[in-house]
DNA sequence: GCGCGAAATGTAACCGATTACACCGCAAAA
DNA sequence: TTTTGCGGTGTAATCGGTTACATTTCGCGC
């Protein structure tokens, strides 16, 4: 494999004639750019970009963290950061941590070795607990919550769920359920507190009877719209924190005979295909 | 940020010996095997894996190809490629193409210029069309068809699509309708076949306005569904080429009135959640 | 105490780029 | 004619590891 001095040589000019040609052509004169540039097209030239990356001690890549590359939601904003990453020359080295700490250091620790220039957390961070990332790590949250600290991209979880439930309830909807994520992840914290509010201000009481806990899976929508089932005093209306539980709702809803959405209207959160 | 050099000095032992300590432990005498790891721990020395990389001449990186990250089939099997490439020291680099060859071009261009070791495709080769991917790259092709050549692993296409239409036909359905991929896929191609085989096999005679094309898109499935609708002479199953356009072909059969599967039974195909 | 082979260690070249610095040639200014 | 400035170019150091080869140390039998 052809280097930068056999293109020198076959060029007949220095290895910095090359370099500059390649990264600085203002640099060097038109005949020297010829000059260089059929050299590489005769040796098939191609710059190794380990070594250029190693002594300008920039790896021109970014380690995304995501919990679930499954998840759609998840899988769009991947997308996004890829397609905007390679117009800018950088690699997305890809970081599926299953929700596991262990996984999620063992990526951050690709930056410390420089294998990556920084990080993209997909993750909200524990209100209480301290980020894995160190200090000296350069890293950006784009699914931030209110409790979210350092650089982020917030997501309005609390005026969104608001304005979810405030309109249930401009259609006439008292009783509103909620199928929630995790208690302890801030997204459902910051959606929960959205619900509340829309509640207080139509003077609708909080019944904590109405909040089912699930984990942001199908799986997990399926399950908790069966304690709605058989309730008494059934909610006419579900608020479920993302699109996939309000999947699994609606099944559920559905195979108990109740009709969506004459029966009970079912809402999501994600806007998934 | 510190070196190997660093760490020597302060163990009191050479580069070579640090070195070795890391990668090959056996080649070093337990007495400085614990000077080193004390030393690398005082000066807190994160080895650089790119300066590794490049004097080995390997990236331990490989390039995944993939046509859309936001298909689930695609995104569950590079969850399982993650998974195995992090178990064994490898770094995935997505390449999310978006049906581009230029895009595709590009990624491969990566392995030109040493950012990866290899490919992964996970779409299937054109019959005709020789492959974007020059001789000298690894590659290796996960989603293979009939026609695929090369290191390969393949999908059972047409016995697959068989055994759907066997299904449907022990059903009792003798007008079974398709919706395929584009007609230029090899899995479609494959599919297809499946399907003829199984009509022959039952002495079900083909007919071609039963073949609806979409590509692979849910909304595909939608468009693609309404044909058989309103067909004077309406076929009792649709055997869709992926799930989601059998979701979207549920779609339009329930807005169209006709009930699943009472009406029309609907198979699909990749097994998405 | 000596000799010898094996084990452990050290020295320094090397990978392929980038880039600081020196230098050259030429045109304009003194 | 000499000086100055500047664009263009070349030389060689450098990044931080790995590893071939040379050298030292060690254990053991005589």
């Amino acid at each position: 494999m052809s280097n930068i001095r056999d293109v020198a040589r076959e060029a007949g000019v220095s290895v910095a004639t090359v370099s500059r040609a390649l990264s600085d052509p203002e640099k060097v004169s038109q005949t020297s750019l010829n000059k260089v540039h059929s050299a590489i097209e005769k040796v098939g030239y191609r710059p190794n970009m380990l070594a250029r990356s190693f002594r300008s001690a920039k790896s021109y890549a970014v380690v995304v963290l995501v919990p679930d590359i499954t998840n759609p939601f998840f899988s769009e904003v991947i997308r996004s950061i890829e397609d905007r990453a390679q117009q800018k020359g950088y690699a997305v080295l890809l970081g599926d941590t299953r929700g596991l700490p262990e996984r999620e250091k063992e990526y951050i620790r690709r930056v410390e070795t420089r294998l990556a220039d920084g990080v993209i957390q997909l993750r909200p961070d524990e209100p209480g607990k301290q980020s894995q990332i160190p200090k000296d790590v350069a890293f950006v949250n784009v699914c931030g919550c209110e409790s979210t600290t350092g650089p982020r991209v917030r997501i309005d979880n609390r005026g969104a769920a608001r304005s979810v439930v405030e309109y249930l309830i401009s259609l006439g909807h008292k009783r509103i359920g909620v199928i929630s994520g995790l208690s302890t992840n801030p997204h459902t914290v910051d959606r929960l507190a959205g619900y509340r509010e829309a509640l207080e201000a139509a003077d609708l009481e909080f019944d904590p009877a109405l909040i089912a806990e699930g984990d942001f899976t199908t799986w997990s929508g399926l399950n908790s719209a069966k304690q709605f089932c058989t309730m008494s005093n059934r909610p006419t209306a579900v608020f479920c924190m993302n699109d996939e539980m309000a999947i699994g709702a609606m099944q559920t809803f559905k195979s108990a005979g109740l009709r969506v959405p004459e029966d009970v209207s079912v809402t999501g959160f994600d806007d998934i295909s």
